[in-house]
DNA sequence: CGCTGTTTGTTTTTT
DNA sequence: ACAAACAGCG
């Protein structure tokens, strides 16, 4: 393929994007506009025109996922250049071996040397390089064979804090929460010292000292959690000029892909790499030199994380020319929608004009108008899962050219997934599940990658202390307690005592037998790190724990179910093994802790996608279910009485709305059950947003005679019509509000036309509001 | 020390 | 509805 070639399938906007060479450039690009195309074919283009080495390019992705799919993209670009070059022959014209050839050798000579990855995955990188020149502010250091900490192991730290060592209710102060609130002091850039010093109250006071205890753990363990990650690097490039010199040297062209979801430890990142700590403001040495960033605040939904789509807004004033949008030369905006028919893009559309916090644009349909979009009202979750199974049915049937990879369906909320799951199960319609419980996150997986973090670094006393006993050795609560006092008088790591047999026989006494043949297992693999394939240390810890054997024992359907995950990450190894350069320990202790459930997601594989709206951004799919659209589901109550809160479920709906391409199917219940409890629904906020002209309903076609009574009895009972009560309510009458659900009044205030009740909602306490404005229902 | 039955919280989204 | 955490007993 020429160079002409090359650019031919881009429009101009692409075309300009792609050619883009040195200094900042900001690319808006909309839902479908071909973004991904933009950033796989500019990291093309700066290696074969202007001559790049492919070690200076970075590029950071948000999932694993898309960083593989990066990756083969680009490797398909030159591949498809130089057989042209070559054998002057399409690519695919070429037969195996010729491709097999010619792609290695593409990977070895350009591919193997990008950096391309997610923010956690590139920087953890680096700091196996030079986490070692770091100190923080209390003087506490870090090294190379740090442990990456779950959120898990976090929550687990802190409640020992709080519990154990500060001797705290964790009724009042409650782990998860605590947690919470170091992550965003953290996300601030905000050290444990720092943080201290904004608290005025008892309860900020607390939590402080909670984080410096927290951060003391995390250092004595020689873990990071996931926000040190990016924390630590900012960090060290702020206290050592020479390290951060050196990466500025190194990364001379990064690109961000959704860059509106980073956060402001993310953007020092960006900002320091770029500009070696100058100002970006003053910054002007952009000779070799270039930042590129892709993004869409419309579709920024990651503000729980810390994002901030602000940094996307302000990308002109920091790193731009400040120019108006049509005369800038550091903007381009990437309009033209490629994926969806044009009646779900006008719906997309309609919807997202009713934020008030965006970039200008409409996004512009290049395709024809498509079928209407299908509103189902269920009566409750079975119904609306039926609903789905027998439109998958009906379309498979009238369209052979489809198969059940073209169908998913998205939820709010992971516990969604259930009722839809088993309507599949019943029809035997196949489905891969993605998220909810990630695969590391299942016990027997973690216990065995927890020995493997142990045995690479010998201060991960959380890891020991998870498997000491797992599988049971006779270690009981007494005897851990009796070690890790005895390694805290002597201010060691726990692992320090378990490796002095000695020290065990005094401390451990009868019990002291099972704690020597674990500590010998993990000396036994330790010495074997350098020598040994990571399979084989697995396999190796799986023999010598008897944990398989004692599963196996049990026998029951749960422990063999443990025993395939087990064989799982026996495969997930080898797996490692061959895909990466330097398969070792530590490399893959990482890829383990910063995979996500997402990165197995299989194209190809002919099953319908079921998983959450977050999960889906970036993914499109011919035909799309967004379910559960009920007010407290979607948006999620804990959003209402926020409107940016609303406005961040605003976009995550116009996220889910966009990955259609041919239809769309709305659905929501009017009954859900809830904790066990059935719980009466009320219709999103959302459908009421959506140009009405667009999209047929089942109540509309039922109303036409097609369907039983049964659903048609009970329509004018429920909503829909919100017929506000002015008076008349009562203590004891339970109530549909129409953003905080179902609750039951506690207290009438006033009456006739200025009255308030007080309504208890199982959820949200207590809450007292306007019967007129809040359109109040009573329930019977 | 380890098992059992009871209580409790869980459902926002994730690198 | 369901799982994890907890208390109390052998």
């Amino acid at each position: 393929m020429s160079n002409t070639d090359f650019l031919a399938h881009l429009n101009p906007s692409q075309r300009r994007s792609v050619e883009h060479y040195c200094g900042a450039l900001l690319v808006v690009a909309g839902a479908g506009s071909g973004k991904t195309r933009a950033l796989t074919y500019r990291i093309a283009n700066l290696i074969r025109t202007h001559r790049v080495d492919p070690s200076h390019i970075l590029a950071v992705t948000f999932t694993n996922k898309a960083a593989k799919e990066m990756r083969s993209r680009i490797e398909l670009l030159f591949a498809q250049q130089q057989a042209e070059l070559k054998f002057g022959k399409a690519w695919g014209a070429l037969d195996q071996y010729q491709q097999t050839q010619m792609r290695s050798h593409i990977y070895k000579t350009i591919i193997k040397d990008l950096w391309v990855g997610t923010f956690h995955g590139l920087f953890s990188k680096v700091l196996r390089f030079d986490i070692e020149k770091y100190q923080d502010d209390k003087g506490r250091t870090w090294n190379k064979n740090f442990s990456i900490f779950d959120d898990a192991d976090c929550q687990g730290l802190v409640k020992q804090i709080v519990v154990k060592q500060l001797d705290l209710d964790d009724k009042k102060f409650d782990p998860r929460s605590v947690r919470y609130a170091i992550s965003t002091a953290k996300n601030k850039g905000l050290s444990p010292e720092a943080y201290a010093r904004d608290q005025n109250d008892y309860k900020g006071r607390v939590i402080a000292d909670v984080y410096k205890h927290y951060q003391d753990a995390l250092c004595a363990n020689n873990a990071l959690d996931f926000d040190d990650l990016l924390l630590v690097p900012v960090q060290l490039f702020r206290q050592n000029a020479q390290v951060l010199d050196y990466w500025h040297r190194k990364f001379r062209h990064i690109l961000v892909d959704e860059y509106q979801d980073t956060n402001r430890t993310q953007y020092d990142l960006i900002q320091l790499l770029v500009t070696n700590g100058v100002d970006s403001k003053t910054f002007d040495a952009w000779e070799h030199r270039s930042i590129f960033v892709v993004g869409d605040a419309d579709q920024s939904i990651y503000s729980f994380r810390a994002a901030d789509f602000t940094i996307l807004m302000n990308f002109q004033d920091d790193f731009g020319d400040s120019q108006a949008d049509d005369l800038t030369k550091t903007m381009v905006k990437l309009e033209e929608n490629y994926r969806s028919r044009a009646n779900i893009l006008a719906a997309a559309n309609h919807l997202i004009q009713q934020n008030t916090q965006r970039i200008d644009k409409i996004l512009v349909a290049t395709r024809s108008e498509g079928e209407p979009i299908f509103l189902y009202t269920a009566d409750n979750e079975i119904d609306e899962a039926e609903f789905i199974v027998s439109q998958i049915r009906k379309l498979l049937r009238e369209n052979p050219e489809l198969n059940h990879g073209n169908f998913a369906a998205l939820y709010r909320t992971n516990a969604q997934s259930r009722p839809i799951e088993d309507a599949f199960v019943r029809a035997q319609i196949p489905y891969t599940i993605v998220g909810g419980l990630k695969f590391y996150d299942r016990r027997e997986v973690k216990d065995i990658v927890a020995y493997m973090r142990a045995i690479a670094n010998p201060s991960d006393t959380v890891s020991l202390l998870r498997v000491i006993n797992t599988p049971r050795r006779g270690v009981g609560q007494t005897t851990i307690d009796n070690l890790q006092n005895a390694a805290h008088q002597l201010g060691v790591p726990l692992w320090e005592i378990l490796n002095d047999d000695t020290s065990v026989k005094t401390v451990a006494g009868r019990s002291s037998k099972g704690v020597l043949a674990f500590a010998e297992i993990i000396n036994k693999w330790r010495g074997e790190i350098e020598t040994r394939p990571v399979v084989e240390i697995v396999t190796g810890i799986i023999e010598d724990t008897g944990y398989v054997t004692e599963l196996q024992t049990q026998g029951t359907d749960e422990a063999l179910d443990r025993v395939q995950n087990i064989q799982e990450l026996v495969n997930a190894t080898l797996q490692f093994q061959e895909e990466n350069e330097t398969p070792s320990l530590e490399n893959y202790l990482a890829s383990a802790a910063l995979s996500s459930d997402l990165d197995n997601l299989q194209e190809g594989k002919e099953a319908v996608s079921l998983m959450t709206l977050h999960a889906s951004k970036g993914l499109e799919f011919p035909i799309v279910f967004l379910v559960g659209l009920e007010a407290g589901l979607f948006p999620s109550y804990r959003s209402l009485n926020d409107p940016l809160a609303v406005e961040e479920e605003r976009r995550l709906c116009y996220v889910g709305i966009t990955r259609a391409e041919e239809m769309l199917y709305l659905s929501h219940a009017r009954e859900r059950r809830l904790y066990g409890n059935r719980e009466p629904a009320v219709r999103s906020q959302f459908i009421g947003e959506l140009p009405p002209e667009l999209i047929n309903s089942n109540l509309r076609t039922k109303v036409k005679g097609q369907t039983t009574g049964k659903t048609l009895h009970k329509e004018p009972k429920t909503v829909g019509t919100t017929t506000s009560q002015t008076t008349g309510w009562r203590v004891g009458d339970r109530v549909i509000h129409r953003g905080f659900g179902v609750g039951q009044i506690s207290h009438v205030f006033g009456d006739g036309n200025k009255q308030s009740v007080a309504i208890k909602f199982p959820n949200l306490g207590q809450k007292i509001v306007d019967p007129k404005t809040a359109g109040l229902q009573k329930i019977e």
